[in-house]
DNA sequence: ACCTGAACACCGTTCAAGT
DNA sequence: ACCTGAACACCGTTCAAGT
């Protein structure tokens, strides 16, 4: 029954060719992201590892951007939501956010990826409805919350995309980071004086005190 | 002496080659930018409109991503910084990041550009300088104004950004619409509810709603 | 309808040879 | 040291021909 696609007397060679499927397809693509990053997924990649050529995906896909953003929603499989009604609601957010750090953060290339992309499909919708119904319980105004998880999952992909940045060789950050340093005081007193500071933060502090100040912020707007 | 270039009766059939360098590099490349997107700038673009070989460009720039960072900084030499110490800290930071946000909203590209990878010049350092100096004039913290700054520009990156999205055809988003149209009501009740506030915002309402918030969220870790 | 190799119009980067 | 054409190893997307 397993065997449709051989002849009956099989002894396979090479692995039955899976028929192609957008299913399939999203997940190879996710494969190749999470082995070799960003540069690991393309078209033609994701084609060759199907073993067919590059024109067979545009039956089941629109374009690279389309894949992209499928690939992403479905990245985000693994951000553990919180479904406990009892929790208190910022202990809620910060531990559906913790985890959607940590996704994008153990995934190579996922971080760059949300930062481009708007995701598609319904675990990003999942996430933004778990964030939305804790805002509320927050006391958070409907336009607030609806605007805030944008900013709150912006800032947690831009930290996890920065992490991984610092994880790799990181020429970039190593011209900043010097840059930085051979900076003239009297001209850039400020930067000279909180210089530790702007590179400073071993990511888990800095973490915390974003999601804070940004939940207080929103807080802070109940009024207007 | 301008005709270096040419023997001594020249009649010029095409301008005079400038020599290469990196300056005339950056240049050559934000224009392409400026004109044509992040599509229309690369290595061999750059190269041919400055007449020669890709190759040649690797004498004054390492890398695509580096020639990026200086592109990026190159592109924030119009913000303007406000140098009256006069102004209220608020409308002082107010007024920086409603340029910052104008010059990356008005350059196709500067925006993606402005969300992955880090500027690398002078430019970048005078807004943060200058960033830093208010924020610390209105009482904020030393490290709540050195992490603040990344969030405040990393928030009005990603608004310019989308708003970008927006003016082009973007089939993206409209299938984001889409989906958010169709949702199940009973699976989704606050997505359903918050529906038209989750797309609203004309840009400049949502630009300062987010700076505030921000700014409030910065003052109340004052005692953190 | 689905599948595919080949072609088209590109990439970034390096090599080898020039000056 | 600076410059460069050609080569290498790739891209996304479309075409034309197959089933």
């Amino acid at each position: 029954m397993m065997d449709n696609f051989e002849n009956v007397n099989s002894r396979r060679t090479r692995p039955a060719k899976p028929p192609l499927g957008l299913d399939i397809i999203i997940r190879t693509a996710y494969k190749l992201l999470s082995e070799n990053g960003m540069s690991g997924m393309s078209m033609r990649k994701v084609a060759k590892s199907l073993d067919t050529g590059p024109a067979s995906l545009y039956v089941y896909v629109e374009n690279y951007q389309k894949l992209s953003a499928y690939v992403l929603d479905y990245g985000l499989r693994d951000v553990k939501l919180v479904e406990d009604d009892t929790v208190y609601w910022k202990d809620a957010i910060i531990n559906v956010l913790k985890s959607y750090f940590k996704v994008l953060a153990e995934t190579p290339g996922l971080a760059e990826l949300a930062l481009t992309t708007s995701p598609n499909g319904t675990n990003s919708m999942d996430i933004n409805e778990c964030l939305l119904k804790y805002l509320q319980a927050g006391g958070i105004s409907t336009r607030s919350a609806a605007w805030g998880i944008d900013i709150l999952l912006l800032y947690v992909s831009s930290l996890s995309f920065e992490r991984v940045l610092r994880n790799k060789k990181d020429d970039d950050l190593d011209d900043l980071v010097a840059l930085y340093n051979t900076v003239d005081v009297s001209k850039y007193p400020m930067i000279s004086k909180l210089k530790s500071e702007l590179f400073s933060g071993d990511g888990g502090e800095r973490f915390s005190w974003g999601i804070e100040v940004i939940l207080q912020g929103l807080l802070s707007m109940q009024n207007n």
